[in-house]
DNA sequence: CAATTTCCTTGATGTAGATCAATCCTGATG
DNA sequence: CATCAGGATTGATCTACATCAAGGAAATTG
């Protein structure tokens, strides 16, 4: 369906039918300003599991993610890691300004990227301030989940930080693809257990271990390790301690 | 020596002493700008303690922090807090584009906020690239510390966590005030216990023991409840689980 | 200058989640 | 089709932090 599963590097390909556009930064491109976009863009693909780049790592790109889950993480001396990002398709990489990277990247899933090389793309932002605009946008939105995702790493419990990631997942992934009937619905959880556990800051025992619980109370119903279908959405949004108001997509 | 600690609300003051000007929006502005600035600006002052805004109230203001530090919070139903942003002078407050806070906004100390009428600002970051700039920079700041508080949160022990706050304070008060000599270095600690731990992720008794830990290890020397002195920042830095590359101030 | 209030400290005890350690799937490989 | 490897599960035990409870110090008020 699309060139998700793909590893060959594919160059300047045209931009019309790229997924990114419903959100990402040449949203609201046009003429010129998509000619010069294609100009300094390419493709990379990555298999699940493949590290993008590493935190210090120079990087000479920024980019948009068009299919696949990436992550970002950061890792203390000692090993101990947290998430702290978790891009979805059409979600922006990197920082317009900075040389290296300041996290780990990793693709969780097999992942194709729309990467615009760094120093021209910093240029035309300059030129185009829709881009800028956009990307402020995005930034704030960014932000706004970096702050919920404080919430539960500070305050929720293990089961409750269970509850709210797979409503997350459920949700965003909604937009995009996901079969669902009366609230009934179904999606493949794209993280193992230990990329839940860093998302979470928690083990991946004491995931799997509410994972258990979950299925155990019908809360869940798991098909294979991955495949996860709620049979109640509203039930389970009310594991997660966040405020019940707003319907099923907020 | 500034009116930190005054209560009157002052109208439309000169911008030209404005201590946001090294940091905030206003940074870069000349001639006009600065006159339409100065027209849709006035100051407020608040209390230790006060609430700014509620989550869900309406606010039509955007604004900066001059002196003081406020908070952003967030409540969960059965009142467990988070403290999601930690805002020093010259920081900014509030998102353009959205009519209602989505966090609860509170004075730490008595604070002195340069507020910008909403509209009316959101109408001069359409005609005025550079804030728009500006405001993505300061974001993008943010954010890089939001995905560090989230490391912190996920992943530190309570006495990393101490560590860690009493070195960001000590950091981030630095360039503004702050005495210190060869090594040693002294401020006056802006929280409560309570809001540390809201802050933290921890309860305010885990916070006074941990605390008592380091002033008993003689890592950090207390006077009174709130001044604080650190006889060697270094060995405190050990302290925070941080990677210790990077000298005083990085 | 008592009395209150606010903030902080310290102790005793409980528990959620970490840690250590087997075992179990399921799909890949020779 | 036996072996293996990379997840995932489950159990037994430990511990860091929460919870419950009792003061204590310093500022605030009548």
């Amino acid at each position: 369906m699309t060139r998700a599963s793909s590893t060959t590097k594919t160059y300047n390909q045209d931009c019309s039918d790229c997924p990114i556009r419903h959100r990402a930064v040449c949203a609201r491109c046009e003429g010129d300003e998509l000619e010069q976009l294609e100009q300094i863009k390419y493709y990379r693909s990555f298999e699940a599991g493949q590290t993008v780049v590493w935190a210090g790592d120079s990087m000479d790109f920024v980019a948009s993610v068009v299919t696949g889950i990436a992550t970002l993480s950061q890792t203390m001396e000692d090993g101990r890691r947290q998430m702290v990002g978790l891009l979805l398709p059409s979600d922006f990489i990197g920082r317009p300004g900075r040389e290296t990277s300041a996290y780990d990247v990793t693709a969780a899933t097999d992942t194709v990227m729309c990467c615009f090389r760094r120093k021209p793309f910093e240029d035309m932002m300059l030129r185009t301030p829709h881009i800028g605009q956009r990307l402020l946008e995005m930034t704030l939105d960014e932000l706004d989940a970096a702050r919920e995702w404080m919430l539960l790493l500070g305050r929720k419990t293990a089961r409750e930080k269970i509850a709210s990631l797979l409503t997350i997942i459920a949700r965003r992934d909604a937009s995009l693809q996901l079969s669902m009937a009366d609230g009934e619905l179904s999606f493949d959880l794209p993280l193992t257990r230990e990329a839940m556990s860093e998302y979470l800051g928690l083990t991946l025992e004491t995931v799997s271990r509410q994972m258990s619980s979950l299925r155990k109370e019908g809360l869940i119903v798991t098909e294979g390790k991955r495949h996860i279908t709620i049979p109640d959405f509203d039930r389970l949004l009310e594991e997660t301690g966040d405020d019940s108001d707003g319907g099923f997509l907020v």
